[in-house]
DNA sequence: GGGTCGAGTCTACGGCGTAGGGTTTAAATC
DNA sequence: GATTTAAACCCTACGCCGTAGACTCGACCC
């Protein structure tokens, strides 16, 4: 709401600090060391400020976090829209989303709860797969559910993809445990290994849309 | 591994104080008034035991956080097991996945994530749907696609239902947007009010998998 | 009885989010 | 130019938090 240049009575000093500074030191210390060391005290120390002051800009803890993930949203490259087929927009979308979540690994929980939690932002963002679908000539039914089930992979991938950025492999887990315990599981990973399993599961589901 | 009664050197009070009890109460506390009011004061108090007390049997908070979301994967019922077609199989095991999850609607996130980072309680709950699938016929390069399709897809699905039940559900949330922005979303809710996505998801997917 | 050990307790530290109340400032009005 | 006004900013302080470190005390072993 507060722009930076209004023609209110009292102004003290020219706006050097701003919403936007604040969320964009906010993003960059979320990125270098993850959301947990985000904190008010932190953050006002990286913009050389009294910790209070940002509480002029924004109401609290929660709707600076929750300020971040639109920020995030709002970077969603614009897709090339209406043209090819649908698989192939719809392809392009997962991608996009992807990607998207993907750009800030410290944020990823806090993007898909919120995209989870359908934010307006969120929901902006999963327009084109919509558009894509039913320009597929799905009935209106099919359209949500298949947006529906593609939106929860991309979720569920991003956070394990996540995760496993941050852990150990399921492999190295997996080699650990006792093979009686996970047989099929053990063979199966013996026989193959994986990777690809963005692409592998669009495929499926893609498969599965068009039955 | 600290058993209620142990036979060993030195003991001051008969063991009113167990790993057992402390995560059935800490379970309890999570379930009541979600996972942020689980602090080790309020935890010990519900206890009535000094709140240093519990880490002599828990080495910190976020050991007990995973503890917690061990306890609930041990949970996870044990599934019929290797009878049916393969389909049913894997739609069992999905639904079985997806209760466990949902049981304890704020812990959730903890539960995926810990599942997305493949511990080795996530991987043993997923043996029965590598099995399925095995059991299929399908290769191994296929069974572990189509097992991490399925396991994000629950996942994403699993985070959507928890936040869909503590906020506005989508529907209003579009209804307050620009028709404009979102025209297809618009239009396709409009005609149809869904439900059941899970299923469709699961419809979708199983399709996908079989070609 | 002396020694050991471990569960339970107490105290205290450094960090957190943020309420409440000044203080400073520059634009707007006179 | 003087006065008014209200936003931006800063300071202090409160009540939480996780947990390190030292102490108490009762049970067991020798």
């Amino acid at each position: 709401m507060t722009t930076a240049s209004a023609r209110r009575p009292g102004r003290p000093r020219p706006g050097t600090l701003t919403r936007e500074a604040i969320l964009a030191a906010a993003l960059a210390l979320v990125d270098e060391q993850g959301i947990e060391a985000l904190s008010m005290r932190k953050l006002a120390a990286r913009l050389q400020v009294d910790p209070m002051s940002i509480y002029h800009h924004v109401p609290n803890k929660a709707a600076l976090v929750s300020g971040l993930v639109q920020a995030v949203f709002a970077e969603m490259a614009p897709l090339p829209d209406g043209s090819g087929p649908w698989q192939e927009r719809v392809r392009g979308w997962a991608r996009a989303y992807r990607d998207l979540a993907l750009a800030h690994p410290h944020l990823v929980l806090q993007i898909v709860t919120d995209a989870a939690a359908a934010s307006e932002a969120a929901i902006q963002i999963s327009e084109p797969l919509y558009a894509a679908l039913a320009a597929a000539g799905l009935p209106p039914h099919p359209v949500i559910h298949a947006a529906g089930t593609l939106v929860d992979f991309v979720h569920g991938y991003a956070l394990g993809a996540s995760a496993a950025a941050a852990a150990a492999p399921m492999s190295d887990h997996l080699a650990a445990m006792d093979p009686a315990l996970v047989p099929t599981m053990h063979r199966v990973h013996a026989e193959a290994e994986p990777g690809g399993g963005f692409e592998a599961g669009l495929d499926i589901i893609i498969r599965g849309i068009t039955r």
